[in-house]
DNA sequence: TGTACCATGTAATGGGTTACATGATTCA
DNA sequence: TGAATCATGTAACCCATTACATGGTACA
């Protein structure tokens, strides 16, 4: 796919920063569906580098630590405008080891089978409650052309994500129990 | 996570079957959660033989052409129970790569941000069409004892998962366009 | 002075896809 | 006899994670 370049570049088309800096964004604004580590994103400037899509240039802190400031170039833009506009097709569908889990559940028995929904239920609850803990730092939907705009479209949208789980595993509890037989 | 192997133990479970059967079984009913192609398939057979948990005995088709076919042991069995009923709690979360482009969206005009959302809209509802033709082969559902209910399980949770992708993108449209611009 | 954080890199390994490679069987 | 499908394998490559490795800065 080679996606983890545009999440560089987009980044970059927002604003100079360096290899840490990215990281940082990875794993809170991106998090919840892009991610990549320190060890994968340093290797990929070095060939953005290469590839005339980013440049940098050092700076000092302190007295002798060197930090590399990344900035991106017009090929760059180019590139990113161009991926940012066109069409991306859902590739493989996302593997989830609990339907899997849930898909062989025939051999279990009443019992184990509800547990295993349950416990799912509660992990994506939990999940639900960290979200709906970040939405609640919007006061109000923030207007379309401010970049917090996007924030807040991602972020409703793993809400949303989450909260069909949560509707389809409860679904579930409801198809397994519904002759009558006793919850756990 | 060395999840294939579950999956393939779990398909044993049920019932003796060749690596090319279980590539088919992927490619279809897995398919919306699970996927490994032949090339990945059969060296992870070989490793199962190895380990004692899968064994297989040589059928002659026709006149020259061997098929494996392979059947789970009791310890395969033993290994396949203790995976089906512990918890599995969601890994990273999925890469998608539209959600990447729409936190992007901020440095892209109206059209061009309406333009993506309704072409991954248009995707999803394409995604659903299909699914709700394979959801209409259940007459009823089934009875919660045999294996196509967790075949319908796992569908509803696609078919749910799908709707509640294409909510989010309408919620999207309505968000940009809510201030009466025009929509493309 | 010690601890949390800033900052950058490489190596080994795992998981997965695409391509390469071969050959038999079935059925029209 | 040719095309679709059955059937099994390996090699090269890509993407990503974990671990290894180093050292500076800021602040209490």
């Amino acid at each position: 796919m080679g996606t983890l370049k545009y999440a560089i570049l987009g980044l970059l088309n927002r604003k100079s920063m360096t290899g840490y800096d990215m990281a940082k964004e990875f794993e809170t604004s991106l998090f919840e569906f892009w991610n990549a580590k320190h060890s994968q994103i340093y290797p990929e400037l070095k060939l953005l580098v290469k590839k005339g899509l980013i440049e940098y240039k050092i700076e000092i802190v302190g007295s002798i630590l060197e930090k590399k400031l990344y900035s991106i170039t017009e090929q760059g833009r180019k590139e990113f405008k161009e991926w940012a506009v066109s069409h991306h097709s859902m590739k493989a569908v996302p593997k989830d080891e609990f339907r899997l889990q849930l898909f062989f559940s025939d051999s279990l028995t009443y019992e184990e089978r509800l547990k295993v929904i349950y416990d799912q239920l509660r992990e994506h609850q939990e999940k639900i409650a960290v979200l709906e803990e970040k939405m609640s730092k919007f006061g109000k939907i923030p207007p379309c052309q401010k970049d917090e705009f996007t924030d807040y479209m991602v972020l409703l949208g793993a809400v949303m994500r989450e909260k069909a789980c949560c509707e389809w595993l409860e679904t579930c509890i409801d198809l397994c129990t519904r002759d009558g037989e006793p919850k756990v």
